[in-house]
DNA sequence: CTCCCGATAT
DNA sequence: ATATCAGGAG
């Protein structure tokens, strides 16, 4: 596990190479969020803004959700996989807004995860991006990098990740080191090929440099 | 734990 | 061909 200090270099360097890292989920208000990062499970969200660019052009309240058939809206977000639970639960979700809150996204973590289709992940992301409030949302790239670098053990679930994130990291870095964190984990410490030799974290990484020792054995061969 | 699921990169 | 993608519900 890593010591306060490797944690503080770990922040720093991810500030380097990522300063600007910020939510990629194109949406104008919270109830485009919300939509847009229920849409995003188990998709990229190039994909997802690919979809809402049209989707948002019909569907403007959570009325416009209700408006049509289940299958006309599955229709509309078909191409982003798993679309038939997606869309049953926008339906909830646009429901359960209007019936207990106005047709308005309510704006904290404990409200927003009692929502249809949103859970802790998705809650978090609302909360920080649309209502500044300090989070940090575990996704895929959150829950890797944190167990490559060492941060947390690999068998940690995600909430066991999310806790042990906001206990070392200061709170008012939250929102910064969660998106900082994607961005390292989608466009450097990838899943599929990450790219170690070049890693300015490699000197506190166990499992880059487990990679670069195979590396060499490979090479000796 | 399983199921949902199409698009894309490798 | 197959692993992976800003997960959540049952």
């Amino acid at each position: 596990m890593l010591t306060k200090k490797e944690i503080r270099f770990c922040l720093d360097e991810m500030k380097k190479m990522f300063p600007d890292a910020q939510c990629e989920l194109e949406h104008k208000n919270p109830f485009e969020l919300v939509i847009a990062v229920l849409l995003s499970a188990q998709c990229t969200d190039t994909l997802v803004n690919k979809v809402t660019k049209e989707l948002f052009k019909k569907y403007k309240t959570p009325e416009d959700y209700l408006a049509v058939t289940l299958e006309e809206l599955q229709q509309d977000i078909r191409s982003i996989g798993l679309y038939r639970n997606k869309a049953k639960n926008i339906r909830k979700l646009c429901t359960m807004l209007l019936e207990e809150y106005g047709g308005i996204v309510p704006q904290t973590k404990a409200e927003l995860v009692k929502l249809a289709g949103v859970g802790r992940k998705t809650a978090n992301v609302v909360a920080s991006v649309a209502f500044d409030e300090p989070a940090i949302a575990v996704d895929t790239h959150v829950e890797r990098v944190s167990k490559r670098l060492g941060i947390c053990k690999w068998k940690d679930s995600v909430t066991e990740v999310e806790e042990t994130l906001m206990r070392k990291v200061p709170r008012d870095e939250w929102s910064v080191t969660h998106h900082r964190m994607i961005f390292f984990g989608r466009y450097h410490c990838k899943s599929r090929n990450p790219n170690c030799p070049e890693c300015p974290l490699l000197e506190i990484c166990r499992e880059g440099q487990k990679r670069m020792r195979k590396r060499k054995e490979v090479n000796a061969n």
